[in-house]
DNA sequence: CAAATACTACACTGTTTAGTTTACTTTTCA
DNA sequence: TGAAAAGTAAACTAAACAGTGTAGTATTTG
């Protein structure tokens, strides 16, 4: 019974992955609904019958990206554990999500539109901000074990998190930058790993 | 001898403002050359009397933007003076730089076309880059010094202004949050520094 | 099997838009 | 001062596009 998708339901996911593309590529005012419902094979009408408008589709897309990450980037603080080690799991899971395709598709859609639409800027931010920030908490709780030293926790994850963007992620999205290789994914993370700690070590 | 301005002058500066501030607020695709007239004053003819195309006028708007970047980032390497009052100059200067209204102008209205336009993404760092790194020849020149630790210096560049554009560049351009106040400015270029020498000082 | 539901092609509306044409007025400058 | 250059309003073209209406075909399901 693993194909039981109805018509319907297949149809509704073609829409949306031909959406994704066409979003992607030519941006919500470049992306025509004529032209993404011949990349899905589907009649312009069946678009209209499952979404409404362009907008409500959008949003349906933006939607069905942030729900993709059900793997949270968090981390828990051990109180026995060394601190490198802990933080370079954060540096390290954290690449891996601004490298994942989900992501990218994710920030390759909106954030151009965030530039104009505060309201998406900030319902997409709220969408994914249940679980995004669980760095500061780690951050905060070393910082009461007295292994940081006391400071502004959100600005600190601010800054480790910024280390790791400069190279994994902004050039990326705008620069079309190639995504780092292995070994330079690994210097960037040792390196955030070192200057934070250089910093912040009590 | 103020006003010397001929009236064909005077037309070509009101269409390069309104059309300025047409891109920013709604993008490449979203300005409109009728609106864009009605902005500036003067009739759509007289628009493209000046500019053939719409896309000539946006590369020249660009091109105006990029122009106005004389006054470099630049920091010179001295010897004698301590690395953080160096540095810190350099900080206070790349936040001055964020903060100003042209380059703020120049990324919102160039920023979201680059992603889906390499080639504007290329002219414009091409157009910028000649004097946009100043940083990493300072960096190269302290490690030459033997008063940094040998490293990459472009990539050390590249953490310490990832240092500072987390708090002062990314959330203002697609969170539109506020720019930092003179106090979290010092903040923010203190503790850029502190940290990139906790990591790099020799 | 039959009724309801969904899909399809296609024509259509109404709007917006980049860019042009025209007939006329204003500014410049030799 | 008068011809050339530049500006103007307004109507226009041609294309694109979001969204709808229709009549007929395929699929689902009770």
């Amino acid at each position: 019974m693993e194909k039981a998708l109805t018509l319907t339901e297949k149809k509704r996911l073609d829409i949306l992955a031909a959406a994704q593309e066409e979003f992607k590529e030519k941006g919500f005012l470049g992306a025509s609904m004529d032209s993404l419902a011949k990349r899905a094979e589907v009649s312009k009408r069946t678009v209209y019958n499952h979404f409404p408008s362009k907008e409500i589709l959008f949003h349906n897309i933006v939607k069905q990206l942030c729900d993709s990450f059900s793997q949270a980037v968090n981390i828990e603080y051990h109180a026995d554990k060394p601190l490198d080690e802990q933080l370079h799991v954060a540096a390290v899971n954290e690449i891996r999500l601004l490298e994942s395709d989900c992501f990218r598709n994710l920030n390759r859609i909106t954030i151009s539109e965030c530039i104009r639409s505060p309201e998406l800027a900030l319902s997409t931010l709220e969408h994914l901000g249940q679980q995004k920030d669980g760095l500061h908490v780690w951050i905060n709780e070393a910082m009461n074990d007295g292994r940081l030293k006391k400071a502004d926790a959100n600005f600190a994850a601010q800054q480790f998190l910024g280390l790791i963007k400069a190279s994994a992620f902004w050039p990326q999205l705008f620069m079309n930058q190639v995504f780092p290789t292995a070994e330079q994914q690994k210097t960037i993370a040792d390196d955030a790993v070192l200057m934070f700690l250089a910093r912040y070590r009590a």
